[in-house]
Formats: structure tokens, sequence, C-alpha cells
RNA sequence: GGAUGGGUUCCCGAGUGGCCAAAGGGGACAGACUGUAAAUCUGCUGCAAAUUGCUUCGGUGGUUCGAAUCCACCCCCAUCCA
């Protein structure tokens, strides 16, 4: 308990900001608008695909009038062929922030990357270094030559401490690595070290909703056939007339892969429906355990509210009230 | 009614006397994650205990030191013939 108010006195120093994440599907984003309204706030997306433009129904995104009039950032503000990672996030995320702040409004965050939320609440810093394409592409042609082993025995020799963390399999990751070594010269486990350390940045309370796991499931298949109801086919149709192809981040986006199989022959309908639902599924439990290893994650399970948005915007106004966030 | 093929662990599916709690895949579950994160990757999956024990391969009975595997009968499914 001591340990708690000294986290809290710490903190009262610091910019105010709320987060909102949680599973896909869980109704973060109805939630956020009953908050915002109540606090008088804006709301930054934290969301990967969100932020793109033309991609409306397969992300699940917000429309305009579904805003009532709360302002948000980091939505449509990227086309689908531009590159888009956490540190763009970062980036996009302060100019957003200043604006907030200067207009004495608070900030909530909504969305589900939890890497993206954790990389701003703790201000992670990462390399200031662009990304070398060419160095990766040589190093996706020596794994696919020689196999993955041979591309983490290279990470081996520079960064033993890499090595042992990342699996041999993970070579998006391997590759990272040795990318890293390769732009500074230093082992990127030693400059993780150090970010680890890292205190949170802001006077935040980081709600997460969460549900039943099978009423969580229902609702994600459910959601996938409404977006097939609303015309997800055609969206993509129309991003790929705009040029876009699967090896873009944003074509990677859950619902836009599966229907690009589709449409290119590769399976039925049924089967790219069946697929979203899966990797859907699988999603939203990766993202469960993401937040459950997160520390001061603030649980708010949908049971123990009746289900009722009005009761968990009260929860949460009172949790703001004692953080003296707002 | 007859012929043939088949019924295997949550699902699909291998196994055709001991090396089988039973390959492989899927799902489920758990985990990692610091510039692709809606991505990428890992582990685990009959039950209970330290090298072990217990219950499983449609059912029942039998052969055998020993059966998911062989035999008999029965039930169910598929296809074909009537």
């Amino acid at each position: 308990m001591g340990e708690m108010n000294t986290k809290l006195n710490d903190g009262m120093s610091l910019p105010p900001m709320v987060v909102l994440s949680g599973p896909t599907g869980v109704g973060k984003t109805k939630l956020s608008i009953e908050l915002a309204k109540a606090i008088d706030g804006e709301i930054i997306s934290a969301d990967s695909m969100q932020v793109y433009e033309y991609m409306d129904i397969g992300s699940a995104k917000i429309m305009p009038e579904e805003m009532q009039g709360v302002r948000h950032h980091l939505i449509n503000v990227l086309k689908p062929w531009e590159e888009f990672n956490v540190v763009i996030f970062q980036t996009l995320c302060k100019e957003a922030l200043q604006g907030i702040y200067e207009r004495g409004h608070i900030p909530i965050v909504v969305g589900g990357t939890g890497f993206y939320v954790q990389a701003l609440l703790r201000d992670i810093q990462f390399t200031e270094n662009e990304e070398d394409a060419e160095y990766r592409r040589l190093l996706e042609e020596k794994a696919r030559t020689e196999g993955p082993k041979a591309l983490h025995d290279m990470l081996k020799a520079v960064d033993p401490a890499s090595a042992e963390a990342i699996h041999a399999n993970n070579v998006k990751r391997t590759i990272r690595a040795l990318e890293y070594y390769h732009l500074t010269g230093s082992p990127i486990s030693a400059h993780n070290e150090t970010e680890r350390q890292r205190n949170r940045a802001y006077n935040s309370a980081y709600f997460v909703l969460n549900d039943l796991r099978e009423r969580l499931y229902a609702r994600i298949e459910e959601r996938v056939d409404e977006m097939i109801k609303a015309g997800l086919v055609d969206e993509v149709k129309h991003l790929k007339e705009l040029g876009c192809t699967r090896n873009m981040t944003s074509m990677q986006g859950l619902g836009y892969k599966e229907i690009l199989d589709y449409l290119s022959g590769e399976c039925t309908l049924d089967e790219a429906i069946a697929q979203i639902k899966l990797s859907t599924r699988h999603f939203a439990k990766r993202q469960l355990t993401w937040f459950r290893r997160e520390q001061d994650v603030i649980w708010l399970n949908k049971y123990d509210y009746d289900y009722d948005d009005a009761k968990l915007r009260n929860a949460m106004l009172i949790t703001l009230k004692n953080l003296h966030i707002c």
C-alpha cells in the first residue's frame, strides 16, 4: 500500500494520460467515447491498422458519425502503401499530445496494440538510426538459402545474449538484432536492458477491458461475419486496385491478407472467412498474454459491470479521480 | 437383404501383435516480444504420482506371456448391388 502511494505521488508531476486497451472486439471504441465525453478528452488511436486510409471495415475503424464530436488522432493519417511502425507511432503520438495538452484536454489512448502503448507510456527510446533495407534484404536472402540457423549463428557471434533470447526460428527478430548491431556497432541486448529499466513517463491509468474468453471469441466471429456483410471484399478489391500488395505493412492486417488470398484464387471465400476468424481469435489471445505481463494494468472485466458501459465508465472515472489524473 | 470399405485420444488422420498413451496436422491452452507487433516466434495437450502406476483406440467375448493391431458375434457409418 505504501509503495502504491509513493508511485502515485511520483506520477502526479507527470502529464496525465488515460489508456484504454484490451483484446480485439471487446468494445473499446464504444466505451472510449463515453469516457472522452465525461472527462473532455481527446482520443489517440493506438492501433496499427486504423492509421491507414481506405481500410475502414477490416480494421473496425471508428466512423466520424460515431465520434460524437470527440476529437480523434492517428486515424486515417497514412496511405496503405506507407510504412508504419512503433517509432512512427511514437512520433505522431507526441505531436498529437502536444496539441491536446495545449488545449487543456486529457489524452485517452485507445487501441489494442500493446507494444505501441508500452512504447508510449514508458517513452522507450528506439534507435535514431534509419533502417538499412539493403542489409535486411541480404539477411533475408541468407535465411532463405542457408536456413534460419545460419542467421542465428551470425547473431551468436556478435551478440550472444540476444542469440540466447531469440529463438533461431524467429527470423524477423534475428534480423532486427543483426541490423541493430550492423547499424550501431553495439548489441541490441544491451540497449534493451537499459530501456527495460524505464519508468512511466506519464501520470497514467492503464485500463484493460476484458470479457469471458468464450464471449470474446463469439463476438469476434460475429464481427467477422458483419465485416463481410458490410463489404470487406469490396474494400480489399479497392485496395488492390490502388496497388496494395501483400508485402505492405497495411496488408498484413487481419482480414486483409486473407481476402487478398481469396481474390488471387488461393482459397474460397468461406475458407478465407474461417481463416480470419481463427487468426483473430489467436490475436486476441496474444494480446491478453501481453497485458497479463504488463505492470500496473487495471483490469476491467465486463461481467463485473453487467456489460453496462455507463457502469464501466463510472468505475473508470472513480479510478481516475483517485489517481489524481482528473 | 447382399458386397466392399470404415469406426483411433477435442477434431482430422497414421498405426495392422510387443519399441504405443499411440506419428503428423488442426484446434484449445500457455508463453516470448523494445523500429514489420492485426507481425514474428516458442512450449504444451489422457489421468495421477520423481525413473512409475492407472484408464484409452465402436461394443462384448475370445486367442496370446502380450492386442489399437488376430478371431467371433453385435452396433453404427459410407459406397455399390438388390
